[in-house]
DNA sequence: TTTGCTAATGCAAATTGGTTGCATTAGTTT
DNA sequence: AAACTAATGCAACCAATTTGCATTAGCAAA
């Protein structure tokens, strides 16, 4: 899938090409209120998502989140990292880790959702 | 917290004592609806998870889920185990596999989730 | 450039998973 | 049995996400 760069689209890349780090469509939505529909952000994001721009997750809470991809297509999502969400501020950020996944027998692994949760270096203080 | 072994409770503990697989409150609200509440479901849930019999988590979908505890108390969850969602029957297992976690300079890590994904056994054929 | 087609968008309403407030009931303790 | 507290039912609520449908924007051929 090939994504149309409409002026929504733009407006939307442009956020995420300012932080590596992941944003919730609650946060998305609410930002972007004055500017278009949420419906709109919903089908923006997910058909970033199927044109590999863009990798999706729940957090902790069930609430969806959207970050970057490296290195995806709309063939495959290559983003196997891990993501660690801070319970004080909520905030989310990928991290570069490898993470080894043991094979398991009788089972085809697709993929690995790995969430890590505690307190960011923000709040620790 | 020590729990009230009512009815409900005993039945809803019955239903986790068959399997040793996860299941969705979705799946058990349903199941239950003409035995009680979906309140009173979700609100016995919480309180068999707060009592160390039960632990929760969320699906790739952002459903929660629960499974049994091995080895937890009222004090404390130690169950770290990884999860295995097929994606065709949406089932859920929980694996008995120890997961390495690197550890991340600048933050403190509480807990990790980890969910696989892919074909069960049952849907491989 | 204009015409015509399809994808993208807006809007309102619906759906879904989960929660809350409050009155009633069941369990426990004395 | 009386009294107290936790558990339950019910209805209403809420927030996140989805759907249906009419309208608009983007693109491509004529």
């Amino acid at each position: 899938m090939i994504i149309r760069k409409t002026k929504k689209v733009d407006t939307i890349l442009a956020l995420f090409e300012q932080t590596n780090e992941a944003m919730s469509v609650v946060d998305l939505t609410d930002h972007l209120k004055t500017q278009m529909n949420k419906t709109t952000v919903y089908r923006i994001l997910d058909r970033m998502e199927k044109s590999g721009i863009l990798h999706s997750f729940n957090d902790i809470h069930g609430l969806r989140w959207y970050a970057k991809c490296k290195g995806c297509s709309s063939v495959e999502h290559s983003d196997a990292h891990p993501h660690f969400q801070c319970l004080d501020c909520g905030n989310i950020e990928c991290l570069s880790l490898d993470i080894e996944i043991p094979t398991i027998t009788d089972r085809q692994v697709n993929s690995v959702e790995i969430i890590l949760t505690g307190r960011c270096a923000n709040c620790m203080v």
